[in-house]
RNA sequence: GCCCGGAUGGUGAAAUUGGUAGACACAGGAGACUUAAAAUCUCCAGCUCAUUGCGAGCGUGCCGGUUCGAGUCCGGCUCCGGGCACCA
């Protein structure tokens, strides 16, 4: 073999070996137990980015483990190829969106090739394609006639300038990114999904989800936000816009006698029937109009309301309690009211603090007093009072007692509620799946007839940066039904559409009979391993679990989660900071392949920080990543060159040979516990490191330490071959194995090379550590206290002393605890 | 604002179940090889003090607690990051 490491050469020629050979084409074999292994597939956004390098370096690094633990393996990739910046990017550069797209996804397909990535591209799929969203509009149609899809009116942000919906992202600093305009809130037509009727199954299945981190898991629970409550009633005297009452929902009924008032949301129907002859009102409504939708920035806003002059009657006490209308008061969130409490909801105490609103404290603290509310709300549990006849309960009694009072009235019932939203799809874009719905004259609604579908999105299109072309495009919003013309929907859908089922599209993505070919989904699915970015962890991945359960209901799978096993990765940084062109602080992966080798770059992202933590660029841990395969490959090219090697004799072995092989057993132990359990392959690959700088030392000129050498050559090049394939596929032919690394077995651990005669223990006294000692590895408590009190260095710490206790640790340390 | 994370030498990090803090690397220092440089190899290295050697004190963002023993557990903060439903 070759005595350098050249990467541009070898790394060439093992590619176009794995291309020949189709190494990674998977097929469905039932004999064989499968591993489907899937990272979060691109945007293609133009180029790679060091993120997509991490991501799926480690999908790679598992799905090759997982091939050399004898698994039938599916690791495909493709394109969430509908998006924003295809259409920013059509009218920076005047070219169509789709043109765009198709070019970076050729430009980044090759990037990615050069990288390694044991990927079946046969199942390359991108989801502009028709052959993919066809399904997708199909799916839709289905689950409309099912009920589970609706129309209602909906909140976007609105710029008055170029009279055009824009996304949050577009909102900076309450204003349009091009015009500069303040944004407004506008109510307009959309489609939804109803999620919230699965919202019980999917809290409920992330308890058995025991394959994603705990992080993942409770941020999903508090988004679906399931709350025990009462919904009740304050009745109005004269009905306003037809309303007789005004429905609050509270998870604090026990605090019933402490509200002071009510607020409304500005679109409320009551607030809105008030404006029409209260002008103060109505310029109060229409300044709050004046702000975009996101939740950050309604929370963060200045709370501001006002007092509408209306009254509504306490349904227990029948109280006159005064109306507010308030900027903080979301109409899409429950009934568009709350009942306020600023004794002990701390955002009403803010806001009653502000317009000087009376306070009434129902809420005992521990001492059994009324709660001291001067400096805060005071928003625990107690007893109640200032509650008439509910005096002295506990929460629950009160929640109880107070739920059966107004339901006794006719005012109110206990209720779950979920925080969690029905999901909007519409979106009013061009570059998507066109939403396969028509509009009737008398203003109802019909899908598509499948047997029509799909909604072709045209291609071939002009960007002008306000409307969207298919708005634009009378021809294209002709539809001939029954022999008459209907309206198209143009909107198109939410791109969380296509990710939340393209990882089952993978098992069968060229099945034209249908959606998914049942047989192969049910054969791959559900996915063993799934990686991807942190800040997945809770629309994508909700929305997948979502369409998963959907897909099921539907007969086409039979499991009922998608993603068995979770990793998500951390960000990859550069100078303390996320890696943005912005900030001018990126670093071009081609450039760095070209000059160190794929596998260069795949070690050192698979190095330098575990997986899940943020990754800290840095160029000369880059160049320590190449030195260490220089050095491996040359360890390997010196070895062979020596010549033949004597068989291994295990039981003959002494000294630094047998150390030598007992490191090589631990560290197979190890490597395997890092991939398969830990997945902390910096750990990982820092343990083969170890291994080779002990290999390194041992005796060139002992026949019995070169058959160790060779031993832990074999197994080290087998540990890094998921890590560095390209290197490996080399030096295990060069080591005189089969043609195909990619399929060698895993070592296994010999336990007999792991047995010790003696350990090191630590002697502390009082915890600090003053002494070590070598000791027999079996030695008993006794002695090993006899032992540590003998050490000399632990005696001068026990003259004078009294000892109080002594705690011996098997095989770690004895603590002698002195007075 | 709300929800979820993170913080350990000059740097990236390790310490898996409460048991030797800093493995493995990077950068640095010293030496070997070389006419020289590069490459490579060997050794040193948390900080402070002591130094002839044995050593000693301090140290895991900050303040406090539990424990024989805390990077790890508990309470209270600070700063940084992710998400907040139309970026993907």
């Amino acid at each position: 073999m070759d005595q350098d490491y050249d990467p541009q050469t070898l790394e060439q020629a093992a590619r176009a070996y794995w291309d020949e050979q189709q190494s990674f084409a998977a097929t469905e074999d039932h004999s064989r137990e499968k591993f489907y292994c899937l990272a979060m597939f691109p945007y293609p956004s133009g180029r790679l980015h060091m993120g997509h390098v991490r991501n799926y370096t480690i999908s790679d690094v598992i799905a090759r483990y997982q091939r050399m633990q004898g698994r039938n393996v599916l690791h495909p990739m493709g394109w969430d190829a509908f998006g924003l910046p295809a259409e920013n990017a059509a009218i920076a550069n005047r070219t169509a969106p789709a043109a765009w797209t198709y070019s970076n996804i050729d430009y980044m397909r090759e990037q990615l090739k050069a990288l390694g990535f044991s990927f079946d591209w046969n199942r390359e799929l991108a989801t502009c394609r028709p052959e993919y969203y066809r399904w997708e509009q199909w799916f839709f149609t289905r689950l409309y006639e099912k009920g589970l899809v609706y129309r209602k009116m909906a909140t976007v942000n609105w710029d008055p300038v170029d009279q055009t919906v824009l996304a949050n992202e577009q909102v900076i600093d309450g204003r349009g990114w091009r015009s500069g305009a303040l944004v407004e809130r506008r109510e307009i037509p959309q489609w939804f999904l109803r999620i919230t009727a699965y919202a019980d199954e999917l809290l409920k299945g992330l308890d058995d989800l025991d394959g994603w981190p705990e992080q993942v898991r409770t941020m999903q629970r508090n988004w679906i936000g399931k709350s025990r409550g009462v919904e009740l009633a304050f009745t109005l005297d004269t009905p306003v816009a037809g309303e007789e009452r005004i429905e609050v929902y509270t998870t604090r009924p026990d605090t019933l006698f402490g509200v002071t008032y009510l607020s409304l949301a500005p679109e409320h129907p009551v607030s809105q029937a008030l404006a029409a002859d209260n002008p103060a009102l109505a310029a109060f409504i229409e300044a709050c109009r004046k702000s975009g939708v996101s939740e950050a920035e309604t929370a963060q806003a200045e709370k501001r309301g006002m007092d509408t002059g209306l009254t509504a009657r306490h349904p227990l006490t029948g109280e006159e309690i005064p109306v507010w209308v308030a900027n903080y008061v979301l109409m899409d969130y429950g009934s568009g009211a709350v009942m306020a409490v600023p004794a002990h909801d701390q955002r009403d105490w803010e806001f009653a603090e502000r317009y000087d609103l009376p306070m009434t404290v129902v809420i005992c603290d521990d001492s059994g007093k009324p709660a001291d509310i001067s400096e805060a709300a005071f928003t625990e549990h107690g007893a109640l009072t200032n509650s008439g006849d509910f005096d002295g309960l506990p929460f629950e009694a009160a929640f109880d007692a107070i739920a059966a009072a107004l339901a006794g009235r006719d005012a109110g019932r206990v209720t779950t509620q979920y925080r969690l939203r029905d999901w909007g799809v519409s979106r009013q874009r061009y570059w998507g799946a066109p939403i396969p719905m028509l509009n009737l004259p008398d203003g109802g609604e019909i899908p598509i007839p499948a047997e029509r579908l799909p909604a072709l999105l045209p291609e071939d299109v002009v960007l002008d940066g306000v409307t969207s072309p298919l708005k634009a495009d009378t021809e294209w919003r002709k539809f001939e039904l029954d022999r008459q013309v209907v309206e198209r929907e143009t909107d198109t859908f939410d791109t969380f559409m296509e990710s939340s089922w393209y990882y089952a599209r993978f098992t069968c993505p060229d099945y034209e009979a249908g959606m998914l070919d049942s047989e192969r989904a049910n054969y791959w699915l559900p996915v063993d391993q799934y990686v991807g970015g942190i800040e997945h962890a809770i629309l994508h991945l909700l929305y997948a679990r979502f369409f998963h359960k959907l897909m099921r209901d539907e007969g086409l799978v039979d499991s009922d989660e998608p993603f068995t096993r979770l990793l998500t990765q951390g960000m990859v940084l550069k100078d303390g900071a996320k890696m943005s062109k912005s900030k001018g602080n990126t670093v071009d992966p081609t450039a760095l392949i070209e000059r160190y080798g794929a596998d260069t770059v795949r070690l050192f992202s698979m190095f330098a920080a575990p997986p899940d933590q943020s990754l800290e660029w840095s160029d000369s841990a880059v160049e320590g990543a190449h030195r260490f395969l220089k050095r491996l490959w040359r360890m390997v090219a010196e070895h062979v060159a020596s010549g033949a090697v004597p068989a291994l004799e295990p039981a003959t072995l002494d000294g630094a040979a047998r150390d030598g092989r007992r490191k090589i057993h631990e560290t197979i132990a190890k490597v395997s516990d890092d991939y398969g359990r830990r997945q902390t392959f910096n750990t990982a690959i820092a343990a083969v490191m170890e291994l080779c700088n002990e290999l390194g030392r041992l005796d060139p000129a002992d026949a019995q330490a070169r058959a160790v050498l060779r031993e832990g050559l074999d197994v080290a090049v087998r540990l890094l071959c998921p890590v560095v394939p390209h290197a490996c596929h080399h030096l295990w032919r060069a080591l005189g194995h089969g043609d195909d690394i990619t399929w060698a077995p895993w070592p296994g651990v010999d336990e007999s090379a792991l047995v010790r005669d003696s350990i090191e223990m630590v002697v502390q006294v009082n915890g600090k550590v003053r002494a070590k000692m070598v000791v027999p590895a079996d030695i008993g408590k006794a002695d090993a206290e006899a032992e540590a009190l003998a050490q000399p260095n632990a005696q001068r710490f026990l003259e004078g002393k009294t000892v109080r206790k002594v705690i011996v640790v098997p095989g770690r340390l004895v603590n002698i605890v002195v007075s």
